[in-house]
DNA sequence: CTGAAAGCGCTAACAC
DNA sequence: GTGTTAGCGCTTTCAG
């Protein structure tokens, strides 16, 4: 019924210093083959865990951690993720882990390319990253890569990045989420549209990955007898979008659901008809101005990316890794969480 | 640019030694009212964070807990929250984080009161606490606040009971939910069922409280033409049940849904008529057996309670509270999931 | 190559 | 009452 078992009695059971126990551990050379093979048998016959408050304790280093993501400012999508990662430290500061932020404009590549360039010049010892821009973030980690920096990804999945993980969404299951919401109790349903609000074309495999689903779920049921229509709608910022979008939308009658793929569904609202903005409505995302039209009974479902909990989660991953040389799923697929205006106050008040 | 201050900083501002500043942080008395008063000074004058690590370290004290919920095996409900139990001390084991497990047979008054008295006994430095049973739970609770140790209640809200915090979910407004779910893309619903399975009678408050909020969503709406009806389902275990509950729902024809109040809905199935079966229906709890009605596309919709969840919280909050000396919110409430045959994996990869 | 020893910040026992 | 000191387990430096 001995307690845990201590480097000293490593020691002793080798016939070792406590030194050359420890040089062992972190294979720090110096050690005569011969004390090596005693102290590596022994921890073999024994289940040794490192103490790691003492570890740390001893050893003040602090890990600092890069964070590399669009800046908040520049969509509001991204408060989310940052709130996650300062909730994640603080809940590690013990561990001295620090994080610094380096904020990009998703719509300037340059941007990224500089912020990455200022994370990598500071030495980090994991790196958090969004890779939103598809084309940078590629060399970004193998950069990291190169440099052994773990590098962990939310929100975006990039199949050929090279990561210790990533946390997001299955994009197809959430698709297929938004088709039997859609469906729900209805066997005739005319016109349905999937409107993708315009993004940076990098992010159109995305936005596919959730039509697809979308229409795998109806093409499974033939009784649901609809019509999907796929639309690419201009950026709500840009001028003449009213317009725009009323031309798109004008050949369209009996539309009784509208799919937006992307978190934007509030920037649609205002300009949708009367008899459109009656359909089902479904969108991504609760962020303040969604909500605002979930309340209202106009969106009627919002499914939750919880990018708030990418983040936190992803902080935790790099923790895990550096601190408690823990081993971190590859992949790991949140929840997809259906949002109505009944539940949204649970969630909001989760958060 | 100092680094975080130490005692020793502290005992050097205030000119004693050591030893004086630990015994006035301590409040160990053996302190002259001068040393204690320029101690207390440079107290308030800076902010001194002890550093938890070193605190752990050299006090190898261990946390105790006891946890006082259900014996899994009297209802498979409560494999989870022991796996929550689990997974939060599993956690914060490096601050030698312990539990204690004392499991009850909920049907068995005398059974909780042994557990109780046995936790006790146990001496331990925080409860976490399934108060399925009200009128045992509150002596409990009593006997805890009287001893000063720190008591986390889950699943079951209970408004006497003192304790530290409660972790669950808003009853009526998961009603609501339901109705939601149910009034969807329909306005002639013939008749509803909200199915009460037999619980203890102390139970029934809390059902009750969730066929309010499910009864409140449908009065508000009148346009939604639905007869809500109300039935206590006998116990599935018991003799005759199949027979009784057919009686029972004779009555109703046209039924268009059917609302289960408990994680029990598995347990009616099997004895609907085809026609009952076809209506919507929803249900309580990601338990084996419901799962696999679910996704069959039997039951239709499953409101996640999160018991898992409410345990490590529940963990993680007397931590907070023993280890970190935090703060903890005195009432959480946790989201109310929507769970589908489409999102159901989602939720269940999370877990 | 190896062992001894100092020290991380805090606690608690022990002198004075 | 008060100050000193020996650890907690691990890392790291420094003699041998």
């Amino acid at each position: 019924m001995k307690k845990n078992i201590r480097i000293k009695d490593i020691a002793a059971l080798a016939q070792v210093s406590m030194g050359t126990v420890d040089r062992v551990l972190h294979r720090r050379g110096r050690v005569s083959a011969a004390a090596e093979a005693r102290v590596r048998q022994v921890l073999r016959e024994i289940d040794y865990q490192p103490n790691l408050i003492a570890k740390t304790l001893s050893k003040p280093r602090t890990h600092r951690l890069a964070v590399l993501m669009p800046h908040p400012d520049t969509d509001p999508f991204w408060h989310k993720p940052q709130r996650g990662t300062d909730e994640a430290v603080q809940q590690h500061r013990a561990f001295n882990v620090e994080v610094a932020y380096f904020f990009f404009d998703p719509y300037d590549r340059r941007s990224f390319r500089q912020q990455a360039d200022r994370a990598l010049d500071d030495k980090p010892d994991g790196v958090l990253l969004a890779p939103v821009l598809q084309q940078e973030s590629l060399p970004f980690a193998q950069a990291c890569q190169q440099r052994r920096i773990p590098l962990v990804c939310f929100n975006t999945y990039i199949e050929a990045l090279p990561s210790a993980a990533f946390i997001g969404q299955d994009l197809h299951q959430s698709g297929r989420v938004a088709a039997q919401l859609m469906a729900l109790g209805r066997a005739e349903a005319g016109h349905i549209l999937i409107l993708h609000v315009a993004e940076q074309a990098e992010n159109s495999v995305h936005l596919y990955a959730k039509e697809q689903g979308f229409r795998q779920y109806f093409a499974e049921r033939p009784g649901l007898s609809a019509q999907l229509v796929t639309r690419e709608v201009p950026n709500p910022a840009a001028p003449h979008f009213e317009r725009q979008l009323q031309e798109q939308l004008r050949a369209y009658t009996n539309v009784s659901g509208i799919f937006i793929t992307t978190a934007k569904a509030y920037a649609l609202m205002p300009y949708l008809g009367k008899e459109m903005s009656e359909g089902r409505i479904i969108g991504y995302d609760l962020t303040e101005p969604n909500l605002s039209y979930l309340q209202q009974g106009i969106i009627d479902f919002l499914i939750h990316q919880e990018v708030q909990k990418q983040a936190f989660l992803g902080i935790s991953y790099l923790v895990d890794q550096l601190v408690f040389k823990k081993a971190i799923p590859k992949i790991k697929y949140l929840p997809l969480g259906i949002v109505t205006s009944e539940n949204v106050d649970s969630y909001r008040q989760a958060e």
